[in-house]
DNA sequence: GCATGTGAATAGATTCACAGCG
DNA sequence: CGCTGTGAATCTATTCACATGC
């Protein structure tokens, strides 16, 4: 008797990631008071097709209209619900250097319901300091922070170096949700997600596509 | 007899995104004096699976030797190369505020080869401000920039309303590389290689699978 | 009539499993 | 014998195309 009759939808992992993306041109949407949107408008304006619209919407539900389209604050107000996002997600930053700060001075983490909740660091010269409303603290303190302050999500802005051991930490003090800006390859165990943002792999990325287009156009040039 | 005898090997594009992760794996090889690397070792430190890096690196030539790996220093070359990191590729940072300027104290970019040439931002407020060795310049001065300098990639470090537009004035100064941290969905025509770093689409992934997880935790605690 | 929702078809990525070679 | 390199099998994602229902 455990098992729920709701069908758990199981949402593909590569229409999660889309689904961010349609719930930045909802919000476009309903500044400008637009009631209802298609699928091909919807794709145009995240730079998809429809087809996959349509196919990523029928995770949700049945949520559109025949001959109609989709109902823009609906629509909205689903998918905030299936994200997560009718509640904030605490957010830890670990390490503020150069990017760390950066990141403690967004203001689009706290807008969009990501408070951040604490700023972290090793070094004894930084602790102490502060940042906005925030002083920074020591690694050392993290466990308690994460408990007190329900945080939900790590964020890793450390050098390379020290990156999977803060991850362990932030793990066995029960994290669950990590997103990793250091350029190190860490590993999480079952049930913790993990994202990375690397700089230099997206620069590297490019750097291949552009040698490859600049060989094509000289071979052209021959 | 435009055909060239060499096959241009076609890479898939997921195993172009790994590059970059086998390659700093190298680099770490390296520096311990490292000289041979099995796949499955390789695959540890990336955090993937032994036969993905093996299929992965079969699209680079037979470079691994059966019985024994891969040379450590032969494949790092031959992966740079490949990647077009025998050369430098110089980036403008366009949008300066918080995380553009973040980016230009960012010392990752000219220690891999993406040198930072110039800083560009719209407000005449900030246009002449000194970053490091940079003076902020003017937008309108974007295509001389570009063409002066032989910028590569641009950096779109926008808030969202201006993306497109910033976009649109990169690929018109010849820019074919763009690497875009506003968040927004900005097109680019056929031929301009386009990477997203968005923080908000991270965090909210992860929300949803933290909420995921959190609502199995519940039902098992019924 | 028109746009959704979805099976079926296709394309792409991952993993398996083993032949081949040093 | 050990590890690469790779076809074949599997899994996942995308796209097509049209029945369905407002």
């Amino acid at each position: 008797m455990s098992e729920q009759a709701r069908p758990v939808r199981r949402i593909p992992e590569a229409t999660v990631t889309r689904l961010p993306v349609y719930l930045r041109s909802l919000y476009e949407l309903a500044e400008t008071r637009t009631a209802t949107i298609s699928s091909e408008q919807l794709a145009e304006m995240a730079g998809v097709n429809a087809a996959k619209v349509r196919k990523d919407l029928s995770y949700l539900g049945s949520y559109g209209t025949r001959g109609v389209g989709y109902d823009v604050q609906y629509l909205l107000f689903q998918m905030s619900r299936e994200l997560g996002l009718t509640q904030d997600w605490p957010v830890v930053i670990v390490g503020v250097g150069n990017l760390g700060h950066a990141l403690a001075n967004y203001r689009g983490f706290g807008d969009r319901g990501f408070p951040v909740a604490a700023l972290i660091d090793a070094d004894p010269n930084r602790v102490g300091q502060e940042i906005g409303p925030l002083r920074i603290r020591h690694i050392d303190e993290l466990s308690d922070i994460v408990g007190e302050l329900k945080v939900a999500i790590g964020v890793v802005a450390t050098p390379a170096t020290s990156a999977q051991e803060v991850v362990d930490r932030l793990v066995a003090a029960g994290v669950r949700s990590i997103l990793n800006f250091a350029p190190a390859s860490v590993v999480v165990p079952d049930g913790v997600s993990l994202r990375k943002v690397d700089l230099a792999v997206e620069l590297q990325i490019l750097s291949f596509y552009q040698q490859r287009s600049l060989a094509e156009s000289d071979a052209d040039a021959v």
